[in-house]
DNA sequence: TTAAAACATGTAACTAATTACATGTTAAGC
DNA sequence: GCTTAACATGTAATTAGTTACATGTTTTAA
């Protein structure tokens, strides 16, 4: 479904930037549920040149550093917003190795289900922590409280989103852990 | 990683069973988790067969119609209790359409994030409910509070996680569906 | 009895994504 | 001045996953 595709194409709406620029996106509060390698961002810059969704400049980095800023085109505009709008079915199967395990856990001693338990307990205490600062980074960053209009909007729902999702699933370790006490 | 690979094994350590049943069981509470289609179900349990992971007895049901029964072997069952204890890095990207469509509420104008917002909320409701059904329906079916030895605890721990995503990513829905009044 | 839904198994073609291979420049800190 | 981290861009090979093609049997309900 191309889905990359898409990513791109919004992250190139907010700002022209370079390949190496959208994979860094990638590492920030947006890949907490999207993400891509350079080997998969490059060639899909490509192939979106090629259909004319976007366009790029080439600018020189220092002495001889060739970098290409890609930018939208109005064709490209138009199909970000066309996607944007589309109301996509709910994705069933969020994959979570996890919860796979979980699932098998009749094939576990209750130790080593306590065990694995509580390290998944303890490393998602760890991914909170850090989410959490970052929300009180972009927080303090702020003057006026976030609303629809800020342009860190998109930013924040999001890292709001994730940092919800480790909670509950902290909450949700905690009392499969009592339930084995 | 071959993550099908242990969701088979781990399924036929519950069960023998044909890679019909393997695909039936992916459109249950497990289904949340991890899932594959037949497509990929029949070669894989093929390549568990040379890998002599799993061994199959063809059976007939009716008059003539041939099916597979699948059972682990014991080097199959070494490999399972292995990948169970394993300790796996919590991964990053759990990839969210939606989400990703939030990153980039500046594209939006406001009734359309409001449209695309309530939408989102009405689906997850909905999905909400059905896991609460099926979660009244196992419990109905349990004489003894559920426990660690119970033959159903992954079942039930894996439903009281779906639904709890589920309550969350409603809240939180809510609440970003108020931020934009 | 007959039609539809469920049971059952496979392959082919394609798309998506990861890992590994491959190379070079620039900025920052020591 | 030198080293390291960050910046920057690509391809090749492989694995994972989806959609489409293909076929046949058995059970259930009208």
């Amino acid at each position: 479904m191309r889905v990359l595709k898409f990513a791109i194409l919004g992250l190139l709406e907010q700002d022209k930037m370079t390949g190496y620029d959208i994979a860094a996106a990638f590492k920030g509060a947006l890949g907490q549920f999207w993400s891509a390698k350079h080997s998969q961002i490059y060639p899909e810059l490509k192939k979106l040149v090629v259909e004319e969704l976007i366009a790029f400049e080439t600018v020189i980095q220092g002495e001889k550093l060739e970098k290409k800023l890609y930018s939208l085109t109005a064709k490209g505009t138009a199909e970000l917003m066309d996607w944007i709008q589309r109301v996509e079915a709910v994705n069933v199967s969020n994959k979570d190795e996890f919860m796979l395990k979980t699932y098998f856990i009749a094939a576990m001693d209750k130790q080593e289900a306590q065990q694995l338990f509580s390290n998944q307990l303890n490393s998602r205490q760890r991914k909170l922590e850090k989410l959490e600062q970052i929300l009180t980074e972009l927080e303090a960053e702020q003057k006026a409280p976030i609303h629809f209009s800020s342009p860190e909007f998109g930013h924040y729902l999001v890292l709001t989103r994730a940092i919800e999702r480790e909670k509950g699933y902290i909450q949700w370790l905690e009392r499969s852990l009592a339930l084995m006490e």
